[in-house]
DNA sequence: ACCTGAACACCGTTCAAGT
DNA sequence: ACCTGAACACCGTTCAAGT
């Protein structure tokens, strides 16, 4: 792996558990082993650097709901496997959605890392609006009001489960959310 | 108002759009009218301040539910005024709700904010839980799940819609819970 | 009791200097 | 091309000194 590519999952990383804001380039280099100023041969600034983890963390969103729906044996399946995305990075010691610390973070972040955030949530909300009219959950008119309940919901759910640092907590709520018919059961 | 009392004012405003990581000293102090080091001698340090913030602000929602509760003409239109409470954050530069803020910074923050977060989430669900029996959505059974469904999200529902700097959005997203029957019609 | 300037170790960032 | 030490202005925090 380039050193490149070691920054990027590196500060993704600690983006996940410690913010923008959170974000050490002196810990991160160290983490790469290099120095802090070496940094600034790969990324030109801390905002760019940003911008290129969430433009990442997007596109490998692509690739693991691709993932999903094409070993999910119909558009039902796919859905109901959906919350389960959000639910490995609490495995990975309890690490919170990126998109979700940066939409927190909201006021302090550059406009070109706010881009990639919004990107990544049309990217989610694109999917599961397909997957609700596929297996015919809802009509197209109403999918992507619901497919957007559905991301911010979850969201939720998983920030909440971080909370408490509780990944039993988060499948309770998708399975309340379940029972009171915002995902299909 | 005491120079306390203005501390803990203009650092929940501060930490509701910058978080605790970017809450700063030195500007909190200007806000206030005196120099970082004069903090100090009001909370002994930025974790006491912190909890100190927290605490006032789970206070001030019992306050604030309380109000609700009285002035709504049943428990059904008390629980309809709900979200309200988190529209309200937005309508105040997109404020991102304390609780939140805090649940995503969670690796971060000192014990002792964690746990008033904590107390923040209990006393809403309580909140919920009773007014969803009261209103007859729910039995007493389930009104704690559905109470902590509610509450996550529409947590999530604020952090997209200050994400997207948008109260329009937040609304929309209240209507989808409604139909899709998270939250009572 | 309340406030302050100066100092500390730490941050992002720059830059001249190295290989 | 890639890395580094030293420096910069900034952070939370401490403390001796002021009123």
């Amino acid at each position: 792996m380039s050193t490149s590519e070691a920054i990027l999952v590196a500060a993704r990383d600690s983006m996940q558990a410690n913010g923008f804001g959170g974000l050490n380039f002196r810990d991160l280099a160290a983490d790469v082993g290099i120095k802090a100023a070496s940094i600034y041969h790969h990324f030109p600034s801390k905002a760019d650097l940003a911008a290129a983890v969430a433009r990442r963390y997007w596109e490998d969103a692509v690739a693991r709901l691709d993932d999903v729906l094409t070993t999910a044996s119909d558009p039902a399946e796919a859905l109901h496997r959906y919350p389960g995305v959000f639910r490995q990075s609490l495995e990975r010691q309890n690490r919170l959605c990126l998109g979700s610390f940066m939409s927190a973070e909201y006021d302090g972040l550059p406009a070109a890392v706010i881009n990639e955030v919004h990107t990544f949530a049309e990217v989610n909300m694109a999917w599961l609006a397909k997957r609700l009219v596929d297996a015919g959950i809802v009509g197209s008119a109403e999918s992507e009001d619901r497919a957007r309940a559905i991301f911010a919901a979850v969201s939720g759910a998983q920030l909440m489960a971080r909370s408490r640092s509780d990944i039993a907590l988060f499948d309770t709520l998708i399975a309340s959310y379940r029972e009171a018919g915002l995902l299909p059961g």
